[in-house]
DNA sequence: AGGTTGACCTGGACGC
DNA sequence: TGCGTCCAGGTCAACC
């Protein structure tokens, strides 16, 4: 997400939004599409950025009324994106054929436009009215102590993947920096939040902000369809050491990667280097 | 209240 | 070719 509304961000701000168009799909619409076009048809793109797992997208807009009228104020909203599992935000030229599963269109005043593609549908699109800007639900992983992150999780009675996972807690962290960061702290993926010393918990908080931080640098992980906002991949799936390597050496010891179902998503540990 | 599970979708990979 | 099965960067509502 952090690639994505960094590269976006580069490509679009500043660009006013001349027209819309969106999908007939219900899933993706947490706003109407009706009401979307109305606040965001004129406005233009200020800025693009992360908060957790959500791209925020602020649109300034230009005053209500015209020469007769006295102009009204409208204040700035904020397009917010979520991608699911599948979802990309691309910025294409309008002579770019559309890709199948898009949903929606912004298109900016220099004949470009900001498209959403979505093929699973499990990706969101919404819109903020309200003056306080967007946080989301828990804490950033990139941005919070180690003491912040040890309270967080020394009394949750869940395993510790389950408890990374939970986006109420920490906001942001996906299955595979959940795998990742727990398998270069040493950490079982099972084991019990609640039952893991402040100094495994401390060791984890490094290895997450460490484990987000390199892949940031690498533009992301993908591993199957993940692009960035020019359609190129990313390169941090060439240095994950567990996930969706089932069956496959431990690149420490030597022993085969173990693939198990943890909260109710696949979940990859060495045996020996994870206790 | 906190924790766990299945449903929501489509498509790609693989086996027969 | 074609059909069935498994898998998938994530939430949610509905259950225990």
């Amino acid at each position: 997400m952090e690639t994505v509304a960094s590269g976006v961000h580069a490509r679009v701000a500043g660009q006013q939004v001349v027209d819309t168009w969106f999908s007939a799909k219900p899933e993706p619409f947490k706003t109407p599409p009706a009401a979307m076009a109305e606040a965001l048809n004129g406005g233009t793109i200020a800025r693009v950025r992360r908060v957790g797992k959500h791209i925020v997208v602020d649109i300034a807009r230009p005053p209500e009324g015209g020469a007769e009228v006295a102009p009204r104020d409208r204040p700035p909203v904020e397009w917010i994106v979520h991608l699911g599992m599948t979802g990309r935000l691309l910025v294409s030229a309008a002579d770019v054929p559309v890709p199948p599963h898009t949903h929606a269109i912004l298109r900016l005043a220099d004949g470009r436009e900001l498209r959403f593609v979505d093929a699973r549908r499990f990706g969101r699109l919404a819109l903020r009215l309200t003056g306080e800007s967007f946080t989301g639900p828990g804490q950033e992983p990139l941005t919070i102590s180690a003491a912040e992150f040890v309270a967080l999780f020394r009394n949750r009675r869940t395993p510790i993947k389950a408890a990374l996972l939970n986006q109420s807690l920490l906001h942001g962290v996906g299955n595979i920096y959940a795998d990742e960061a727990l398998f270069r702290a040493g950490i079982r993926p099972t084991r019990q939040a609640s039952r893991l010393s402040q100094e495994r918990l401390r060791r984890l908080h490094t290895a997450l902000s460490e484990v987000l931080r390199a892949a940031i640098r690498l533009g992301g992980s993908s591993v199957s369809d993940y692009v960035d906002a020019d359609g190129v991949r990313g390169f941090f799936q060439l240095e994950h050491r567990v996930y969706r390597r089932g069956g496959e050496p431990c690149r420490v010891c030597g022993i085969s990667i173990r693939r198990i179902i943890t909260a109710g998503r696949g979940t990859h540990f060495c045996p020996r280097c994870q206790r």
